[in-house]
DNA sequence: ATCAGTACCTTGCTAGGCAATATACCTTGT
DNA sequence: ACAAGGTATATTGCCTAGCAAGGTACTGAT
């Protein structure tokens, strides 16, 4: 897995799954890494960085299977951002497949886009 | 434009233009910029990393326009790391997009891979 | 001569990912 | 009782790659 591919993507991603639901790291962690390998010391700063941003809220939670969860929940800050995130995102691999294109065509398949 | 996003996949399509075409650098900047925002601080260095790792080769030619050219040419070695890179940003921007289908669907469109 | 376009390169800075490490809670097996 | 392994949080120091800013030098037009 290449390393650079993931830069400023992952935090795309956290954000995105915390649209979707709140979750505590570790949970990030592993429900990312169903997808993208990612180490915890990624992702805990990562979620440090977030909520110093104003990106998200945090509450604690007890749990039966171990020590305290802290949970991260999503603001509208950080919900406009992740908007903003997810269109660079599209339009971004959009213009790498439109570089790559000339020698793709025909020799490992097509990627066809719409947004 | 993120610049995070970048990381590593300047190499791609650098490599990937090379494979289509030799080209100097100043060509590799005004061509890559048509798509994505970059600076000749960020290609001049990738270009001798990429001659150092033995991807590409080079030589000079004269110019009309200006000063001597330095020509880029991918090696095969440079071919190899092409299509290893290419496969893994296919895999991916599949994965990022897997992640962010969630809250995707029916909100800014769909990504469809064929790969 | 001076400016703009072409063409090369380097320095110092920054951001983000990772391995390694540390802490501590809970359950299960011996 | 206690060791091991899974759960859960966090930090430190390192590395990579992109960028702004600056520098050099050639050519052609004003």
């Amino acid at each position: 897995m290449n390393i650079q591919f993931k830069k400023g993507v992952l935090e795309l991603c956290v954000l995105s799954i915390l649209e979707q639901k709140n979750c505590y790291g570790y949970e990030l962690v592993n429900k990312i890494s169903h997808s993208i390998s990612v180490s915890e010391g990624t992702i805990y700063p990562l979620l440090s960085r977030l909520k110093k941003e104003g990106y998200v809220t945090t509450y604690l939670k007890e749990s039966q299977e171990g020590p305290m969860r802290k949970y991260y929940k999503l603001t509208n800050t950080g919900q406009d951002v992740l908007a903003k995130l997810k269109r660079e995102w599209y339009s971004f691999i959009k213009a790498v497949n439109h570089i790559l294109k000339g020698s793709d065509i025909g020799e490992q398949g097509a990627i066809y886009t719409t947004i």
